[in-house]
DNA sequence: AATGCTATCAACCGCAGCTAA
DNA sequence: TTTAGCTGCGGTTGATAGCAT
């Protein structure tokens, strides 16, 4: 969202507030540069806190409500702008399949994103691709797809971003705000191994007939597009070292056995980001597929999800 | 170029919880 | 204990940019 764009005034709003009568009453719409200014400034000699005394005594003519949200979600110095991460995507996909529309405690794990930008994303995003895949948002179907489909695409970016020819001037800007845990994890804890796509010599599929592991690569992910869902070997011969998929594919509640940190405060630096380790232990016979439309849903839930990366 | 449609996101609304009087 | 005011949260709306036709 461009500044500009903010801070213009739309034509009703000039209208509705342009006469004198009603510049003495609340006004309403989108902030004014001078407004912005306005808040600032006070915020910055007295503090923030006690929203509609801060309004009037500011100067502003906009309910204390107002411009604590103004604050919160576009003023503070803080705030970080821009296209969420593949790592805080993934950390809300997360969090909300562990608290739901808590919005405001997941933003709390993301540092500089505000509770309004993770539930526009969520909103505009990840609903969207549940209408798209014709189920529930919050149904388990959908969590089962987001784990199985976007998270190791998600994985899989991440470990493409931190290759050496990653380009930083993709990401934010100053996503050294994400603080210390966000730089230690990209330096050492991530734990990525350097591979490419090519570098998976075995493509797998979910045989939902026997309703159990992977087979040769069936004619639906010949689509070359699903690279991320490959397989370096199969599931049989997988390592079994706990990660964040191993722990969090329905093996029990999420919330008991998720590959967070409880004690951590919910850090990125608690997830296992090894998207080799998590594809290949993952058991897909948990995976909750109808066999009778199995081969549609894969299809469909690879290929939608996959648009994901627009995301 | 004009029009319609979709996606995005800032801002608003209603409600609930908290606190001080 | 009650009540009024404040704050924060989650849901929703509306403006607008961008894309498609």
């Amino acid at each position: 969202m461009n500044t500009t764009r903010t801070l213009a005034m739309s034509t009703t709003t000039k209208k509705e507030f342009g006469n004198s009568k009603e510049e003495n009453e609340l006004r309403r719409g989108p902030w004014t540069l001078e407004e912005d200014s306005l808040l600032i400034h006070y915020i910055a000699r007295h503090g923030e806190g006690r929203w509609n005394m801060l309004a009037k005594s500011a100067g502003l003519k906009r309910t204390g409500k107002s411009c604590r949200l103004r604050w919160l979600n576009y003023l503070k110095p803080d705030i970080k702008r821009g296209n969420l991460t593949p790592q805080e995507q993934l950390l809300i996909l997360e969090l909300h399949s562990k608290w739901g529309n808590r919005w405001s405690k997941i933003a709390q794990h993301l540092p500089g994103r505000t509770d309004n930008e993770i539930k526009n994303y969520w909103r505009t995003r990840v609903q969207k691709q549940a209408r798209q895949l014709n189920i529930e948002s919050g149904s388990k179907r959908f969590i089962d797809a987001v784990k199985c489909f976007w998270m190791p695409r998600l994985l899989q970016k991440m470990e493409q971003n931190t290759s050496p020819s990653f380009d930083n001037s993709s990401s934010m800007t100053n996503m050294n705000n994400f603080g210390n845990s966000i730089e230690a994890s990209t330096s050492n804890s991530f734990n990525i191994p350097s591979m490419s796509p090519s570098s998976y010599p075995q493509r797998g599929f979910i045989d939902a007939s026997n309703g159990n592991h992977l087979s040769t690569m069936s004619t639906s992910f010949n689509n070359p597009s699903l690279d991320f869902f490959q397989f370096s070997q199969p599931l049989e011969n997988s390592k079994s070292a706990p990660n964040v998929f191993e722990n969090n594919f329905y093996n029990g509640p999420i919330q008991d056995n998720f590959c967070i940190d409880d004690t951590n405060n919910y850090g990125l630096e608690g997830l296992n980001l090894d998207p080799m380790s998590s594809m290949e232990t993952y058991d897909f016979s948990q995976f909750d597929l109808q066999t009778t439309e199995s081969g549609w849903m894969l299809d469909n839930m690879a290929n939608t999800l996959w648009n994901m990366d627009s995301m």
